[in-house]
DNA sequence: AAGGTTGATTGGAACGATCAAAATGTAGCG
DNA sequence: CGCTACATTTTGATCGTTCCAATCAACCTT
């Protein structure tokens, strides 16, 4: 029968309880923990024997104290419970737990100030680097004060206000906005499309901005004409861009197809259209941008643009945890080429 | 001009730093870090302007580590990639933020090995509390050996297999899942529906279960007769709802209704049905669960349940806090009761 | 037999904060 | 002037781990 040396059940077991438990040192127990060769085999067995007798659990905060290291990422989104964000999200969990980091979660929507409590409050457990998908407006400025030159800064989808992209001290993860738009609008164009709006989102968003310069750049190439009433500006989500649908219509010419912000307002835009008795992927064409889960299983399909975010998720962490281990290299900008995916929302013009 | 006492550049600023830089003691500025009364006003204003100008950075794991506390709480979801986690999520992180927590994320996908690793991951990093949402037949021995009986555990939407509720040791945030269906089922009779179906799910899942055991309860106190191909399982997605759809009509008599797991099987269901040439909500009935986002928007809008995912984030969190406050209190179940939506989906059936 | 090498272990000082107790200074008061 | 009271500040130990230099035993070497 086992000697009862359990400490006061009340309190955490520490190193010492576990040297005092086997009659080594403390520096011992830590070699044993870490798996170093320098323990002779037998005392190894004692030590792992009474570590899990006492169910002992590792302090990673006293460890990294010490050896001035950092465990964990921070991770602040701009909307969590946006799918494309939670998709992100879950890509970097994996990657980053996979490599023995833990993630700090942190969500601002869409709010400046929480991002600046946020990152403040993050901050103070020291995490080994950042990832942010930046609040709307959200200031270089600002942000580089809260996190400091120390901290590798990620920064995913959507560039920072205030500071010139080329000499930005920060690596960045960004999805080719402009060559997606601009891919739709050329496929809309080559199934004999004439007539495109630009549909949704904030003209104020920088992701906005590049994928109606790229669906600007695809019209102007192919020498069409672009109305100002084709630009319809709502909020990405699907409930405003159904109510938004109507503006399409007010004038004439009126547009036979829209590129749309992205999928959830290319959903919306599509219900808005059957309540005015249009048939999209019939009677009007729609593009969306993203590729969620739930465009393939709309009536009609829909066609948009792969981002793949589970994935982009992996390669954000990749990139921050490479940063980690060269921290004086150049700053590093990926663009990510999204994909045109082909379905059934994007037709030819109805035939006059 | 100010004196240049900026310690060596990279290099973290410490309280020894401030300290040293206006000629006080550490323990000075820690009173003043923390708003102490004790200290003067003048010293304080010293000390801010010196926090300031170095810019500080409070360092919050050495702080707990001696004050024998912790500012982190862990929370571990089967899906985060499930918009009705990822809405959770959100709500969890709002409440842990603004009661000065920092929330540990872990996505397990739902495999009990990750999960497993995860919260073993998670617990080195010393949370004050763990709110699980725990992956599909994890079981109550395992979590309870690595969380150990220190750190208060919050159970979300599952239960733990292999314990009896009545004695578990940790508090509860569940669902009514019963009472929901029962609702869902009932509000059909009422409508004059008779032959209702159980569609989607795993019959292995305790939420399954527990709302097919609501249907049935309605099924029975109306007297209706439950035919045995009434109960079609399928994952609880909308591709493979769509895909099962046709098994509602192999025999006779065909339902007329159904009650579906959750949202995105009734959404893949309606899907089903449309590609059949049977018009949901004209032809056939359908309610859903979750009160998902789309659920709104849908043609025609489904008649859910809705559980509100953000609300019982912050719910999740305030019981998880509470608890930290007293930890010697009775183990609590909270019920939340699902509220019935009633939306275009479900309808009386087509007179023969 | 003195010194060298190897292998295993250890004591004590860090890491950056907090706490308890003690030490200042500064008045007030009889 | 000595004594207490109060406000403010400091000293030194401590949280749980890791690092560094030192120790010690055993086994060569010449």
């Amino acid at each position: 029968m086992a000697t009862d040396t359990t400490p006061h059940a009340n309190r955490k077991i520490t190193l010492a309880d576990i040297a005092a438990g086997c009659d080594v040192s403390r520096a011992t127990v830590s070699l044993v923990l870490r798996g170093s060769p320098l323990v002779n085999k037998v005392t190894r067995a004692r030590v792992e024997e009474e570590l899990r007798r006492q169910g002992y659990v590792y302090n990673r905060a006293a460890a990294n104290l010490r050896r001035r290291t950092s465990s964990s990422i921070a991770l602040v989104l701009n909307d969590l419970a946006n799918p494309f964000f939670a998709e992100f999200a879950t890509g970097v969990d994996e990657a980053l737990g996979g490599a023995g980091y833990v993630t700090l979660l942190g969500s601002t929507g869409e709010s400046i100030a929480r991002e600046q409590a946020v990152l403040g409050s993050l901050l103070e457990h020291d995490p080994a680097g950042v990832i942010l998908s930046p609040a709307e407006g959200s200031d270089a400025g600002q942000v580089l004060k809260t996190i400091g030159v120390r901290t590798p800064l990620l920064l995913f989808n959507r560039e920072l206000a205030g500071k010139a992209s080329s000499d930005a001290p920060w690596d960045r993860l960004m999805l080719d906005n402009q060559r997606g738009a601009r891919l739709a609008t050329e496929h809309l164009i080559a199934l004999g499309q004439k007539r495109i709006a630009f549909f949704g989102g904030h003209a104020n968003s920088s992701s906005c901005q590049q994928r109606h310069a790229g669906y600007v750049e695809a019209m102007k190439a192919a020498g069409l004409p672009i109305e100002p009433h084709w630009r319809i500006e709502c909020a990405p989500n699907r409930v405003d861009a159904a109510a938004q649908c109507g503006a399409l219509f007010f004038d004439s010419p009126a547009p036979t197809a829209a590129v749309c912000y992205n999928d959830a307002v290319a959903l919306g835009l599509m219900l808005g259209l059957y309540q005015r008795g249009i048939r999209p992927g019939r009677d009007f064409a729609v593009t969306g941008f993203d590729d969620i889960a739930e465009a393939a299983l709309s009536a009609p399909p829909l066609t948009t643009l792969a981002s793949m975010p589970r994935a982009r998720g992996r390669q954000a962490a990749e990139l921050l945890l490479r940063r980690l281990g060269e921290p004086e290299a150049e700053p590093q900008r990926t663009v990510f080429p999204v994909q045109l995916v082909v379905r059934g929302s994007s037709c030819p013009p109805p035939t006059p």
